[in-house]
DNA sequence: ATGTTATATTTGGTAAACCAATTAATTGGT
DNA sequence: ACCAATTAATTGGTTTACCAAATATAACAT
């Protein structure tokens, strides 16, 4: 058994890429690198900040993911036309984000869902209801053979839901945040012993309106069913108003 | 100069990522590999892929982003505790994700930033204020000065609004959209010629709402300025619809 | 001098080799 | 037969070497 101060110090306090990313918006920020321009090469990079080129290559990957680098091929990296102060903005938040702020998490789930199921019952295809249907039955089923949750099966509803309002971003937003959503919820027991049951009324409710293309009654109903998990990020982020203001 | 057809057949419709993250889907599907299960190891399946191991990482570390993988270090990678249906939803969303639907981005983008500035109206400190007042100056100026467009300086308006509203995860979908969202808008020339200047007052009214903690006003506001580039979205989704009932 | 072709160099793409940490197997003692 | 310690094999982490395409340079013909 390793002592405690050893695994401590083990730690890493910066994940190579992100201190790699870190110099590249120094290099930007400085103006020694200008929006439009191409990079050095990556074994140049590689060489100067000493570090492998997989790691060059990486970050490269993770900011070209964000739209702020463009590679071509047996070319050159080149960086975005953007003005220097969205660059810097954006880089900083990729070396600062975090999907662990539980609370946050849950409030943005609450208004994407909210917004999802508006232009879903607006724009829903009789496959889509079919899908949900589907889903819908499935986790009843599991709730009805005895299942202590059925974490899975819900999200699995809310998914066909996202799908049907057509909008493929919104979807993709609402498809990053499940699985933390969901160890999360595992996890912190967020749900109580019966909560599994209760939701199934409010699930035919959500149905039923999507069915009826009653925009008003599908935002209400997903309202009522995300409140209790929403009632959580409300505290959590009341309470983080107070700590603030001592 | 290269003919016509050797240009074309020199496209590959699928990156050799999104073919292993294809066929590791299959692998889950088709329940050789079940959720907490190890992963053969990045040789192995380098090997049975016939592929090199780069495109392997490469392949997990997008997975991993998306929360569906875990890698511990010189022990093994591991296939989340997730539903194989959950999985295999979220990994044909990566395959066939797809920003460039403009429509579904500015749509997106619409109903994060309503939510935004709600949130913003009610939480931002005096600091994030003073921070949006800044954007707000260097905008006028910009435009003031002569410039035919201030894309830029508009969207750093709204980055220090999404910073104010206090939730990392809505800030950062917010920032992931925006590089796209400038490309779109000044490629297609969205904005008209005047449009920066009318859009100051519309400006000036959202950070008087924000300073005032009216959540109302604010949302209001924010729905006024964004109107514009809106209808088009909207335009767009009912030409699809139109399309559909074809 | 100028435009064109050959050649050399540089680029990112790809695969292989090496490293340290971890895990499994083996050994030796009880 | 069982447990501890030691060794061997396997793991992901990291660096390096090689490749073909793209670009810059040089050589040549006009």
């Amino acid at each position: 058994m390793k002592s405690l101060i050893e695994t401590i110090t083990a730690i890493q306090l910066e994940s190579p890429v992100d201190k790699i990313i870190g110099q590249l918006k120094q290099l930007i920020t400085s103006g020694q690198l200008k929006p439009g321009d191409r990079l050095p090469a990556e074994r140049v990079l590689s060489e100067k900040f000493g570090v492998g080129r997989s790691y060059i290559r990486e970050a490269i990957l993770k900011l070209e993911f964000y739209g702020l680098l463009k590679t071509n091929p047996q070319s050159g990296t080149y960086v975005a036309g953007l003005s220097i102060n969205v660059i810097d903005s954006i880089i900083s938040d990729i070396i600062n984000f975090n999907k662990d702020d539980f609370n946050a998490l849950i409030e943005a789930r609450y208004y994407l869902e909210l917004t999802a199921i508006k232009l879903a019952a607006e724009r829903r295809t009789s496959e889509d209801v079919d899908a949900i249907k589907v889903a819908l039955f499935d986790y009843e089923n599991k709730i009805n053979s005895g299942a202590s949750n059925a974490v899975e099966e819900d999200m699995l509803f809310h998914i066909k839901i996202a799908k049907a309002s057509k909008n493929t971003v919104i979807e993709s937003m609402i498809l990053i945040l499940i699985p933390d959503l969901i160890k999360n919820i595992v996890d912190n027991k967020v749900c109580g012993e019966n909560r599994g049951r209760s939701a199934i009324p409010e699930h035919r409710a959500v149905l039923k309106a999507i069915e009826e293309k009653d925009v008003e009654a599908a935002e209400k109903a997903m309202a009522v069913h995300l409140n209790e998990i929403w009632e959580i990020s409300k505290a959590g982020f009341a309470t983080k108003k107070i700590i603030n203001e001592l």
